[in-house]
DNA sequence: CAAGACATGTTACTTTATTAACAAGGTAAT
DNA sequence: ATTACCTTGTTAATAAAGTAACATGTCTTG
């Protein structure tokens, strides 16, 4: 009885320390689609096998850092041999989200907005952009390829339709805190933001904000110094 | 003597442990011109004075992290005051190395490569785009605002006489390590790449390859689970 | 001019991420 | 079948980044 009980508490801490979902760094997320990458490409030229040692030098990372960043989602690969790449792709896509493809929309079909969705709808097998939206009546009615360049008054309803759960933000800086706020109130999950200013959103919608002119204005350090190469 | 010698012995090894310059991280790089474009609206609106408090809420960074980020380089700050905005800005930007307007090039003058000249153009007022460049005949002689568009032959002559030392790369994958094999070899410091490719280049040259395609399905991650925002 | 309020910059601590080491499992060849 | 060789996945060690605490110094106000 007594140890039967202590062993029971023990249980309990260990899956207090273990809350459920076991959380994931960012950077390990961020590795996973550079691994997808390599895998479609092998898989393209009929390789079957890869080890983590060949993904190493495929990807740049090391071979224990991607061991350990596949470990957090379960054991896929065999010892002596390595990974299955059909498996192993398969079971990324399934972690990322991507086992089927993503519906996109791009805000503000201005230089930016439209290099995007032209950009993403060639590169990217697995995100579709199912329309771009602006305001101005000069470009709304437009074709960027085969996306259609949408009034942002009919943004819920295709939201909704589509069931949308990513935005790009490519709109000028002042508006932009206004379009996120109304893709957020679309149902948006994701905002992927362009804008040179660090949009906000309500709890549950995760924004990232890739502004390319601090990005640029970063890496100008790196210009003068003698340093190590990034990422 | 055994003293002096073991005394000895040890300075040396933590000279070799701190070797002349210290290095400072990437993550605190990448928030200095955050600080910058605070710094411009402070300086803007006649704010003369700012808190590490103020800038923190102003960016999304805690306090501490600013005033370790900026110790990293000096003590620039008044005790009991805060940071002259002028002066903050004025160090930030030597630190950087933005003190001087740098030049810039941008090589691939297809959708991306003209979206990012006029954004660089329009929304950086510390970088300067000399030149883009091309090998389509259909748009070499071309002008993206006030921005030529050149032939690539004649990069190297652009990249020498006007001292650049960063490329921005929106060329196609398939052209993408030569290009940045050719912007290397014409003396760039610093190429960051817009490829859907992760380029190599010798050592001494600084590469980001900022991987639109990979950065966005890495976002889905975040479109099903709930989760805290980024950055 | 003294005291209280405030903010920096440094040091110490905690958390997170990366690197390394290795035990266990699997393959292939003899 | 046994041996030699690989490779994974896990655990341990190291390094890096972020958070917190505080001593020091400056300003302001009565």
């Amino acid at each position: 009885m007594w140890e039967r009980g202590v062993a029971m508490y023990r249980t309990r801490l260990d899956r207090e320390n273990e809350p459920g979902v076991k959380k994931v760094s960012r950077s390990v997320i961020r590795r996973l689609p550079v691994y997808l990458r390599v895998l479609d490409n092998l898989i393209g030229n009929d390789v079957e096998v890869i080890s983590s040692r060949e993904l190493s030098e495929r990807t740049g990372f090391t071979a224990e850092q991607i061991r350990k960043d596949l470990a957090h989602f379960g054991a896929f690969g065999t010892k002596g041999t390595g990974y299955n790449t059909e498996a192993l792709r398969s079971e990324i896509l399934k972690i990322i989200g991507l086992h089927e493809k993503t519906a996109v929309i791009v805000v503000g079909a201005g230089h930016l907005g439209t290099a995007l969705t032209r950009y993403n709808v060639n590169k990217n097998p697995y995100t579709h952009v199912v329309a771009a939206f602006d305001t101005s009546p000069e470009v709304v009615g437009d074709k960027i390829l085969d996306v259609e360049v949408l009034h942002v008054s009919e943004m819920e309803e295709v939201v909704s339709k589509h069931n949308v759960r990513v935005a790009i933000l490519a709109v000028p800086s002042e508006h932009a805190q206004a379009a996120a706020d109304q893709v957020a109130g679309s149902g948006v999950k994701v905002i992927f933001n362009f804008a040179p200013l660090w949009v906000r959103a309500p709890d549950g919608v995760f924004v990232h904000n890739a502004d390319l002119s601090v990005e640029l204005q970063s890496l100008i350090y790196y210009a003068t110094k003698e340093r190590e190469k990034a990422h």
